[in-house]
DNA sequence: GTGAAAGCGCTAACAC
DNA sequence: GTGTTAGCGCTTTCAC
């Protein structure tokens, strides 16, 4: 465990304190693949002391630089991370443990530069391109932009993204569906006899209403509003789904409107949270007054009250789309890239 | 950007493409470090272009094992991160990016395994022990036991570790000072006259009340209480800090005793707001019928009503740590390792 | 201004 | 059961 010179101890030093060849060493240290009988203990032993003794810890660069690959994966997310994110990555750590991989995190910075050009620090994407990893599973799939991602995976990237609109290319697309559930959010509340129905956007979607993904949940919503024949009142929508301070306090402002709305769609379960705060500090009833909903069916929304009526993923069970990135990896020539459906669902709570 | 053989193109590659030699792709993608001219514009373009069209992406394992440096680091954190944790891998990915380093994150799993034993898994560690990264920060040091911490700054891995009871060695250590801030906040609340103190208190406390580590909030404010001569009621002592419906149904089962508690720490902010709800709907004013704090200072307690009293880092300005983590990687010799001040602080709001 | 060549630390044929 | 050896893809010294 001492080391007294500059340099790093090898599997050479170890051979030399061990009186055995490096590949002994590395037998010892990595297993082999053929089918050749085993070392002495005793061998064993003494190259196991003497990997103690000096401290000695493998080099990741060289066995990947021999092996041609890293045993690396990572998980690509927005930076402030949402619970599902953590269930995908405990469970990409969970199931790559079991062939010898481990996963790393790739945070991406969470305020996408204005404009068109969201593209994300180069420093971060480094990572996806230059090797660093054998896979990844983008959490986001709006973080990378298309091409880069079919670039990535044209470069052997093994690639698993979740999205809601891209067509495979290489790599595999979870799709989340979630027009189709937002959809069933605005028929249950057009259902429940709602016609002034406000929303509590994201400062994105008001930022570039005509992004088709940035603004996906707030353009859904006013195309299923204005299929249904009571299209969205400009007046009712309001920005602060992203700062819970803001969110209560443009409900507030919201419900003392002349004509005040009967149901507020949030962006955010957040933002709905602090929305039944307000409402409820106003002496509205909730959902008697006022019925709100959430987007994303965070953790937060079924332990309130009124538990909260949401659209997202039902379950957190990510085990086809991980599965299937270790299969892409592992797999000897490249798979076309499949649609994985793991659509997202209309949950009714109290709320609403 | 099409490439039809099974093997990914290499500088060879790009170098007989572009008919010169491979130490010239490498001068023209990497620089060159001595003071010689530089490559004719006509040689740059032909290179570049054969880097386009041939697709070719840096080998990252195999730079790393000729420079001996990775040029990655990493954030070690527990994972649900907290907005600190977020300022923090912002800031190692801010300042890194200037000496052309890219940030990774390592979150472990949340859930330490019961007892003495919390070692984190072990493939999560193998990219702290087998060089992947040349520096990394570890959020929460312990995360990672003392011996552990040793032993890889000793194997040449640059550290500096946020903890609050570590002396440094071979790495540097961020002292919170946890222990002076809660002892505040108990001396706080005993100034405004309140005598009953009951604690919210996560699971893990009540499981190992004796860990120095994994119980410090507990302890530190056990002793506090003790010291000023009115020791912790057990009856006032309840789990559920770590998930909100239990911290709220918590709290509720305190305040029904016969003799409540007139105030409550809870060991995390969310539990504290989650307490605060609870206590508003069985119709106690906060913090007329209950004074409420949380620890941590997270970004939630300023946006509510009241305001949350906490404990925690007054500014999420981490530049002394994050630039001494790239002074150790850059250093060309060990440095010893200092005690690095952030002390938490008590924040008075509106809840006690 | 460009090239030849050595070698970073490790693994895996293959030889004995 | 263990050793020899040829690279993996890149950078860098030195030569021209």
């Amino acid at each position: 465990m001492s080391e007294k010179t500059g340099r790093a101890p090898t599997q050479r030093d170890v051979a030399a304190a061990a009186g055995v060849s490096t590949a002994t060493v590395s037998y010892i240290l990595s297993g082999r693949r053929d089918r050749v009988t085993p070392v002495t203990p005793e061998t064993r032993d003494r190259v196991l002391r003497a990997v103690e003794q000096l401290g000695y810890r493998l080099d990741h660069s060289a066995r990947s630089l021999r092996r041609r690959r890293t045993e690396l994966v990572c998980v690509v997310y927005r930076m402030p991370d949402s619970p599902w994110v953590e269930r995908l990555a405990e469970q990409v750590q969970a199931i790559g443990a079991r062939s010898g991989y481990s996963m790393i995190a790739l945070p991406l910075p969470s305020s996408p530069p204005a404009g068109p050009e969201q593209v994300p620090q180069p420093s971060a994407l480094r990572v996806l391109r230059e090797r660093y990893v054998d896979g990844a599973i983008v959490a986001n799939g709006t973080l990378i932009e298309p091409d880069e991602l079919r670039r990535l995976a044209a470069g052997g990237l093994s690639l698993v993204v979740f999205h809601d609109a891209l067509p495979p290319a290489g790599f595999d697309v979870v799709d989340l569906a979630q027009r189709a559930a937002l959809t069933d959010l605005v028929a249950h509340l057009l259902d429940r006899g709602h016609t002034r129905i406000g929303y509590l956007a994201h400062d994105v979607e008001l930022a570039a209403p005509d992004d088709e993904v940035q603004s996906l949940k707030y353009r859904t919503v006013a195309a299923a509003l204005a299929a249904a024949g009571a299209p969205l009142d400009p007046r009712l929508v309001v920005p602060g789904a992203d700062v819970r301070e803001r969110a209560y306090v443009e409900t507030q402002r919201l419900l003392r409107n002349e004509r005040p709305p009967t149901a507020l769609i949030s962006s955010s379960d957040r933002g709905a949270i602090d929305a039944i705060w307000a409402a409820r500090d106003l002496g509205a009833s909730v959902p008697g007054d006022l019925a709100i909903a959430g987007i994303g069916n965070g953790t937060e929304g079924s332990a309130i009250r009124p538990a909260l009526t949401t659209v997202g993923l039902p379950r957190l069970d990510f085990t086809v789309p991980v599965t299937r990135l270790f299969e892409r990896i592992t797999a000897p020539d490249e798979l076309p890239g499949d649609r994985i459906p793991q659509p997202w669902q209309l949950i009714v709570r109290e709320s609403t």
